[in-house]
DNA sequence: GTCTATACTCGGATAGAC
DNA sequence: GTCTATCCGAGTATAGAC
């Protein structure tokens, strides 16, 4: 008889815990005691399952960057009209971010703060994933259905306007008074908003 | 006689060295070490002239996100038209950081991993500056002389396409190929087109 | 596999000579 | 004011008992 898994496994529980003190504190600023506290057990452990610190960190980065990037090309890739496709993308591209909020700081973070590390460890076969995008969005404009507009900073407009409001967060909900409930209904409003105001701004 | 001021002090040296290693590691990544070293002393003279490494972090930290708050102020304050207001604000923006590119991540990653310093020490007498912002859309709203638009999620199409770029450089010069002049050339061309990308969707 | 105890290392901070 | 030498805490990593 084929056993029950009890899913909450010590390498399991390891692994939340990492990701959450990881994505929140980055390499730097992450403890092995605070991982260890949270996955309830003690540092020794930690290095018992993952050799080191910058092992488990890899380990976790590199599924989390996966995450930020590849969601991405299954709507790119979509064979839909344009502005459909921009509208699921905004849409499904905050769901994720509304569900891994430290996501993006995180990843920029280190990309930023250790580009050899992350371009040779943690970026490892990306798709090109905005060329695509480009190719419509130049074929759209010489069918004159579009304003012409760069496709580059257009797709730089669009990922902007998504992740932007995650990484300001803090500064945001200061600056403007909102809590917690206030902040993820705007976002929320956003998914519909950012589409709205790309699409009039190219509509002809 | 008036003694010739020699402008690299110790103390100017120091604080150019540490505000390009903290903006560029930040708080918890950068090494007072280092700090001597680019400064062209030894660590004992750090904390001669600045007790603790947390002291010499807000001294650097205050300055730095007052610039990067600030600057902003005149701009939305001026009495010129809206459309106006946005290309300027869009154009010193981005020279504002061209000239300081690590500034946004730095500031928006303190704010995150240590709310309660940035909210408390770092983060005194901001202005509320997109209040006299939001008034103004909702006038021009009520004129009928742009689209309805909620100012709140046009000032965060607006930053977010500003800064964003920024934030991400490491990546996107990745993954678009892009090589250190491109990338500035291409944040140039923002200055333009993101006003540009703006007017059209507001114009009625 | 999991723990306690401990070794080792890095880096912030200080003492004291000059 | 500036240096060398040193301390000491924090945090990663390992040894070894159970």
């Amino acid at each position: 008889m084929v056993k029950i898994q009890k899913q909450d496994t010590t390498e399991q529980k390891i692994l939340g815990a990492a990701k959450s003190v990881f994505l929140e504190k980055g390499m730097a600023g992450a403890r092995m005691q605070d991982i260890a506290d949270k996955a309830g057990i003690n540092k020794a452990l930690l290095h018992y399952y993952f050799k080191s610190k910058e092992k488990l960190f890899e380990m976790i980065f590199k599924e989390a960057s996966a995450l930020f990037f590849s969601k991405i090309n299954g709507i790119i890739d979509a064979d839909i009209p344009l502005f459909d496709k921009i509208e699921n993308f905004c849409s499904a591209y905050i769901d994720m971010l509304l569900q891994n909020p430290y996501l993006p700081l995180s990843v920029l973070n280190e990309a930023t703060k250790q580009p050899q590390r992350f371009k040779q460890k943690l970026w490892k076969n990306r798709e090109q994933i905005f060329i695509k995008f480009a190719h419509e969005i130049a074929s759209e404009t010489q069918k004159r259905k579009i304003k012409s507009i760069d496709p580059a900073h257009l797709f730089m407009n669009m990922i902007s306007m998504c992740i932007f409001p995650f990484i300001a967060r803090p500064v945001w909900m200061i600056s403007t008074g909102m809590d917690e409930n206030e902040f993820r209904a705007f976002v929320e409003e956003r998914k519909k908003t950012i589409p709205q105001f790309i699409i009039e701004s190219l509509n002809k």
